[in-house]
DNA sequence: CGACAAGTTGGCAGTTACTGCCAATAAGAC
DNA sequence: GTCTTATTGGCAGTAACTGCCAACTTGTCG
């Protein structure tokens, strides 16, 4: 019973994802306490025990330090499975995968702290910011053709539904940071049940 | 009946917009030539004939220098009027406002000439694309506190408003570069329209 | 087990983005 | 015409990032 199919992933790639781990903890951490430009990478890769060469090779960015652990939501989207055609039912399920993240967030204690460490950061910090857009677009970008052919929409379609359910995320993340920061406390589910409200009601 | 409580606006702003233009020339040519990765700031500091250091005071930085003459839709956010109370009458409020400034775009053909070469840009270079989108947020941020207060609605709501109205904005503006690279041509206005159709469909 | 292939790491040197500071100059106010 | 103020360019310095190379670790195949 022990999945037998695996490609046993080695030693090495643990220790890979270990050390991500590590340099994402580290960043995180940092920029909390310095502020990101003030903190550099050699104190990221330091802290992380690395050296600085790795760091690069790992993270690629000062900036993506902190997201280089957490491809959370899109492994997600490559999980959306071909709910019926039309654009409407694409909405809907990707609507349904992002929203079962959040819920998997909101069981998650450990998981959801540190994740709302990562998106208060995001909002405090413009340089992160464009960061993190960037991931979220270019991941994106990537399953755009695949979706399309699965379930036999225009790229337009695909491009405009992954927008939308995009665009309710990061609102829904984004207001959560931000209530956090007014100490109010919302499950991440029920404030995506709430943006996806206002914006139905907006369109 | 020539303008008299202006401002005047002096010789040093109007050489400080003219450099401006320089500049976005400049890094336009050179990021098409030889992509932003292969040009350097002192190639584009050159070609504008002011030193680096101009540059960076007026650029901030290598990928903002594409942007930095081109205020026309933070502008025109700035002009929106109160159209009524509602998230709806705000959403079609904006809707208006965007698709005038895309209908200016139709009707000139050198800025719309120029303003395609930059979103093509954007398009096939993801350094361009990250400092873009940034600059949207953080523009569509400094006006959220202002509409909200005037239109009498949550911040939530109006951060929703905008976010509907900026992603069928950029999705539009992408499918525009990306017909172009395909060979057909289409008006803005036409897009925006088309794409509003599939986003309604799809919500 | 041993040898070989392949991937990973860290240091070093080099480039380039970006910043603070200063002196020179040009524009605007009186 | 002068004084204030803003703009410019150079210079030095920091720090992000890259290519290259040598040492080492891991997986593989006999």
């Amino acid at each position: 019973m022990s999945t037998p199919a695996a490609p046993v992933e080695g030693l090495r790639d643990r220790r890979r994802r270990e050390t991500a781990v590590e340099i994402c903890a580290a960043a995180l951490d940092l920029f909390e306490q310095k502020g990101v430009q003030g903190t550099t990478v050699d104190e990221i890769a330091a802290r992380a025990g690395v050296s600085a060469r790795t760091f690069f090779r790992l993270a690629g960015t000062k900036e993506d330090a902190v997201f280089i652990d957490d491809g959370r939501f899109a492994d997600a989207l490559a999980g959306v499975g071909d709910s019926g055609d039309g654009i409407r039912a694409l909405l809907s399920a990707l609507r349904d995968v992002f929203a079962r993240e959040l819920q998997l967030l909101d069981a998650d204690a450990r998981a959801r702290e540190r994740y709302l460490r990562v998106r208060r950061l995001i909002a405090h910090e413009p340089a992160l910011l464009g960061a993190a857009v960037r991931r979220e677009v270019t991941s994106a970008d990537r399953f755009v053709p695949e979706i399309a052919e699965r379930v036999g929409l225009a790229e337009l379609d695909v491009r405009t539904a992954l927008g939308v359910a995009g665009l309710e995320m990061r609102t829904t993340l984004d207001e959560w940071a931000r209530r956090y920061d007014r100490g109010e406390a919302s499950t991440l589910e029920g404030l995506h049940r709430e943006v996806r409200a206002r914006l139905a009601d907006a369109v």
